[in-house]
DNA sequence: TTGAATAGTTAGGTATACCTAATAATGATA
DNA sequence: TATCATTATTAGGTATACCTAACTATTCAA
């Protein structure tokens, strides 16, 4: 079984190879805020569950197993944060939100939240849902 | 500090108490599929914590700091399936998923789903966004 | 009212995920 | 290339939350 706290070390692993295009324990520690003995283990979990290749003081390699992991929780994860930002909250805190809540949504749920996306961008100009939404948030704001 | 795991037992207890009217330690184990010792384990960091009042073999007394704790997840697991629903999650998943959601929803977001689902009931009947987006979803159902 | 069934607790053990302290490997530079 | 700073790992310990097995308390029915 994967683990909520396997699926945060892949995706912040995932993230830091995309950006940096190489990974070292100190940065995964310093973006998880844990421990680099903390990460040490974690990097020996995930080799053992075949989501990547490690050895020891080397290089990191996803799997093709880790691929299709990784890229489902970036997937979820950019879904909640595109949603949040819709129903207006902040950018930071879509992120952080989205961080905790990717873990546990169900396929139905991104599902219905992918179609909700879809369809707030496919409004024609002339619906003015997101105009009268911010309209909406606006006006309470006054009060 | 308040875990996932007391929030969920506080929220089973919670719910029992108020269908049954009393609340045995089988129920809740029922409810949460766990073990008794389970839960005799959290009722007791439960009392610790002074979210509720509790002698062996006796009954269940919510303090107010626990009451309060209560109503708060209730309410957020109220307005995730809420949501879920509008955005046309069955019933069943709406409420699964709320309850692993409601942990970790910011403030800012559950605001933010507040306000959504208030514009959303009070969009007059000729704006028909529920209803275009209730036809948007049929359409795909039958791509 | 007593004893069997049910309910609840305690004791002891597992797994996850974290930590600190100590040790080992790597790499940069003098 | 030897040394020192940095980086990574190992060893050992904590807390949470779960379990089974054994024990104790309560309840209900004969």
């Amino acid at each position: 079984m994967t683990t909520r706290n396997m699926e945060d070390y892949l995706e912040a692993i995932w993230n830091l190879q995309s950006r940096k295009g190489y990974i070292k324990v100190k940065d995964i520690a310093d973006k998880l805020e844990v421990t680099r003995p903390s990460v040490s283990e974690m990097i020996k979990k995930l080799a053992e569950n075949n989501y990547i290749l490690y050895e020891k003081y080397g290089g990191i390699v996803f799997t093709d197993k880790g691929k299709k992991l990784a890229r489902e929780i970036k997937r979820r994860h950019s879904l909640l944060v595109e949603f949040l930002k819709i129903i207006g909250v902040s950018e930071e805190n879509a992120d952080q939100d989205a961080c905790k809540l990717e873990h546990d949504v169900s396929p139905e749920t991104i599902n219905c939240l992918l179609e909700f996306i879809e369809f707030v961008h496919l409004l024609p100009d002339n619906s003015k849902w997101a105009e009268n939404f911010q309209k909406y948030l606006k006006k309470k704001d006054m009060l």
